[in-house]
DNA sequence: AAATGTTAGGTTATAATATAACAAATTGGC
DNA sequence: GCCAATTTGTTATATTATAACCTAACATTT
């Protein structure tokens, strides 16, 4: 059973994808965005984005510390947790909280919570965003009393290439 | 709209409750779970327990461990933690991501992930359990090639009591 | 009771994550 | 150039969480 109401913002990709071409499509994607919005991608905010971005896996403010450090820069953690901010907030990043680290959007249009499917074992990521669980989420609030602001929905298993390894005995 | 398929395992409560009543019912019932399961409800994993129930908002380690000090236990970090993990393994209570806190389950009957609606202004949380839900993410993972294990739902805004205060100004 | 195994808790130290507060530099508009 | 606002640098520290090792409690068998 499919849903016609959700999106895939992104996919698991197979390991053979190109990469580098996730990573310039986003960086192009984030400049024009900015660029419309009048958002400062500054340096420091741009280097944070590509290093969110070419790793395959969340990252944490700490890793992406010692990135920039291998850049030459001698950031400290509030240049870090500042970009995260800005990121955050323009929505070219999430931050999911199960893990305190950070993703790339792979749809940074407009502010929006995503849902995050998490394997904990290659530690990839895929996010949809669906209309029909925001509905229900809509419908629970009002029997509950409560007026919805944000959601954080971080899902974790294994992701299909993950399962197959596991069932090998790998 | 409300759905059938969900099941309220706590509501936001009006400040008039009684509120003894709640934890002496969450103890009695986590006594015999503990009980039935064969799992021991420790004097520190049951005081931990009870603190978490007599705050009306998540509880975080550190704040624990200070009413622990206050009983006169001088407890380090790991007794915390180590409580925290029975009981979060028990579905005692539920650690909420987003706050770094703890809950206590209403409904501790069997291991479930609960939904939560959490007040960013009084930090009240209500938790329900959905199956429509579950079954959307279902849906979800299959088109992803996704195998779920577990998830984190927390959806955060104002419970009614706050967002009334807060259309008089207050 | 002694020996043994298992689980829980104590203790010390430190790791990992995040922010406060203030100073300096950079940017964009005038 | 100069101002105001924003961004970044810097220092220090707060907050959250765990590693590693030791001791106590308890249950079971001998």
């Amino acid at each position: 059973m499919t849903s016609q109401t959700a999106s895939v913002i992104s996919r698991f990709l197979p390991s053979t994808h190109d990469h580098r071409l996730c990573i310039e499509t986003a960086m192009e994607r984030a400049v024009a965005i900015c660029d419309l919005r009048g958002l400062r991608l500054t340096p420091i905010r741009r280097r944070v984005l590509e290093l969110i971005w070419r790793s395959h896996a969340p990252m944490g403010a700490y890793a992406i510390l010692e990135q920039l450090a291998r850049d030459g820069r001698k950031a400290m953690p509030p240049t870090v947790y500042r970009a995260l901010e800005f990121l955050s907030s323009a929505s070219l990043v999430h931050r999911l909280d199960s893990l305190n680290a950070y993703i790339g959007c792979g749809d940074p249009g407009e502010a929006h919570s995503g849902q995050f499917f998490i394997c904990h074992k290659c530690e990839s990521v895929a996010e949809i965003h669906d209309t029909a669980t925001t509905g229900l989420f809509a419908g629970q609030a009002e029997t509950l009393g409560f007026h919805i602001e944000g959601s954080h929905i971080e899902i974790s298993g294994l992701c299909n290439r993950c399962e197959k390894k596991e069932s090998l005995g790998g």
